[in-house]
DNA sequence: TAAATTGTGTTGTTTTTACAACATTTTGAG
DNA sequence: CTCAAAATGTTGTAAAAACAACACAATTTA
């Protein structure tokens, strides 16, 4: 199998062979694909056959209200999966878009396939239920972290939590964030030029430092102050 | 088994017997206990050794950070369920405070027990398992809807987007809601006051009728305009 | 039932935000 | 490398929010 490298390194293939891989390929009846920057890979009100699974690249899934406001719900990494919610909860469409912020491969797993186990109900399929769990679940904390975000009552502190959040992950004050700072405004939902306003106050105030998507907190403990 | 009118009601036992619950009680390490109006089921930092089913009453999730600012992540009413997070990602303890807002009676399983499937794999426990991903999701899609929520960009449209999808889940314009005046400003992660202000407003322009926890939206296409 | 506690609406003030407009820098495509 | 498009920082202004303080209503509890 061509793709078997990416494949291993996903959370949700982790544990399985390439020969079991091989194996299921058919019964999961998947499909591989490409997609450039910017392009669409699903788009809202799609019909929801598939579970997408991010190979190589980046993409953000982001949803566009009726007034045109765009609300970026996350950014996905290769090894992270689109569509899950719609499986298992049998909704006919996709309900946001899935946008490649860099060129990407992703395998298309057949949704109905994926979720029901198999007839001879094979030791690989639970592993791959098993994980799907653990990824829904993690995803579940990820939405919860980005409520206590939205939830603080001004901009600096969301930015601050944010960026907290963001150097706990890196384990080290200076960190790269997937997000430039329009992108950044749009996830914490505030105003772009506030957003601006606020960094350069930070900035000022020695607090953080940045540049482009690299950022370094200079005062960790005034920061942990406003956290949790 | 003295509890099975309520057991039997929940999501997550729904399509077992009461035989197979009997059977099954001694293998999930079953427990039971009635808790009073605000005291604490769970409190944070708590060892997570087990997962709290609510069979009875009514309980919120909330969450205290260092400053004392109290999050009210969700309410619970009776069938949900509470702690699977922390089984799932195998974490020690408890992060949020499980609130008692009214008397309840509680069903307690052994988090492992629950979740690791039985060694003869008995249907019954795939049944649960099933159901449980299912909760799981349709947590996660509950969370992206507050997520909706609060990226709206003012008060208003927080409050309208909120009854709206109440008054969506009560399928009519007349509809209670779980929060008192003090509790939705928490939910929306606004100022008692400035809610207070708004929801005035909302009634003197004729688009929102209310009293108590009873609402009744009376101009539905204005709002569906601010909506999705 | 009376007293105490909690919830609610209103007010004024200060702070923060959204919005719009602009100049400058950076990025990306050809 | 050049030019067009996108991103960024800054400004001024109007709108909205947070905060604090208060009176009154509703609810709880002794």
């Amino acid at each position: 199998m061509e793709n078997f490298s990416d494949i291993k390194r996903t959370k949700i293939f982790a544990q399985i062979s390439e020969n079991d891989m091989q194996a299921m390929a058919y019964c999961l009846k998947i499909k591989f694909a490409n997609y450039n920057k910017n392009q669409a890979i699903i788009s809202q009100g799609m019909s929801a056959e598939e579970v997408i699974l991010l190979l190589r690249g980046g993409a953000k899934v982001e949803n566009v209200d009726v007034l045109g406001n765009i609300f970026i719900i996350t950014k996905l990494k290769s090894g992270d999966i689109f569509g899950i919610e719609e499986s298992y909860k049998d909704e006919e469409f996709y309900k946001d878009n899935l946008i490649a912020t860099e060129n990407c491969l992703v395998m298309k797993i057949n949704r109905h396939r994926l979720i029901n186990p198999c007839q001879n109900r094979c030791k690989r399929h639970e592993i791959i239920v098993k994980n799907l769990v653990r990824l829904i679940v993690e995803r579940n904390a990820e939405l919860v972290e980005k409520l206590r975000l939205l939830s603080k009552k001004n901009t600096r502190e969301k930015v601050l939590a944010y960026l907290y959040n963001q150097s706990k992950v890196a384990n080290s004050t200076y960190f790269d964030i997937p997000f430039n700072k329009t992108e950044l405004a749009n996830y914490l939902s505030v105003d772009r030029s506030a957003l601006s306003i606020v960094l350069s106050k930070l900035k000022e105030d020695g607090v953080v430092d940045f540049d482009k998507k690299h950022y370094h907190i200079k005062k960790i403990d005034e920061i942990k102050a406003f956290h949790r």
